[in-house]
DNA sequence: ATCGCACACGTTATAGCATAACGCAATTGA
DNA sequence: TCAATTGCGTTATGCTATAACGTGTGCGAT
């Protein structure tokens, strides 16, 4: 269940975000790719899926956009919880991780007996240098 | 600064969500509310930017929806960061809040430098009832 | 009083995000 | 060989959100 090799959407997807030094939208995506032959939304978010699925890509909620993981592990297994940092001036997107917070959460999921599938948590702001 | 009289449209918007069991998009709530004049987004979008502001309502970024504030609420002042599970069998979100998740999460973006402006906490999953 | 301002409102149009539904091609395994 | 799976390309459509315009109303300052 390791990731397997990408197609060429794929891959061309996953170098787009991973080159970009910020989020994109599916469609931003899609503009930096047509001259490599994309021509439509679907291409795109199909790729996105698969990404999203191998856990090379986040998708940020509250900004209907993707980044590139961060994570230096490079495979599998969930890391658990992933929480995001989004700068409002600088767009800088910061990924981390912390078991303190994954589980207090996973405590006071469990008090509600609430099977947990996937936890967003996203902190908008500004970063030192916005401040 | 606490929370002003609600205009018409911002009452009937209020309304509609604090009756419904569950999340509804703008465009549902727009559907619930031509019976009441209603004819386009923005009467929606309007009355939610206002609730929103006065922490009536929350906005749940992973669905693009909206839900009343459950909280005891009367009044104002933030009560820190609101997390919310959310149900995919059967729709249902509970909002809870929690310290601890708090003070966590402020340490670690303090950590980075970061001013917090807004969280979202989001936990998709099943509860009791839909596992 | 009336002017200026802030704010809610209404309408039309448009922008931005995401998926449905069709068909084709290549791969795999029974 | 056949069926099942997966990726791909295309067209069309649907859902989410905002831009830009103008109207009306209340209210404080001059």
């Amino acid at each position: 269940m390791g990731t397997p090799q990408l197609t060429k959407n794929q891959s061309l997807v996953m170098g787009a975000l991973a080159h970009s030094d910020g989020p994109m939208s599916a469609y931003t995506i899609l503009d930096k790719l047509r001259d490599h032959g994309f021509r439509a939304p679907l291409q795109v978010y199909r790729a996105l899926d698969k990404l999203l699925e191998y856990g090379l890509v986040h998708r940020l909620e509250s900004l209907n956009a993707f980044v590139a993981c961060t994570c230096p592990h490079e495979h599998e297994h969930d890391h658990g919880v992933t929480a995001f940092t989004i700068c409002e001036g600088c767009g800088q997107v910061t990924e981390f991780h912390d078991e303190g917070i994954e589980q207090r959460l996973s405590a006071l999921v469990r008090a509600q007996s609430f099977k947990t599938e996937k936890t967003t948590i996203e902190i908008r702001g500004h970063c030192k240098s916005c401040a």
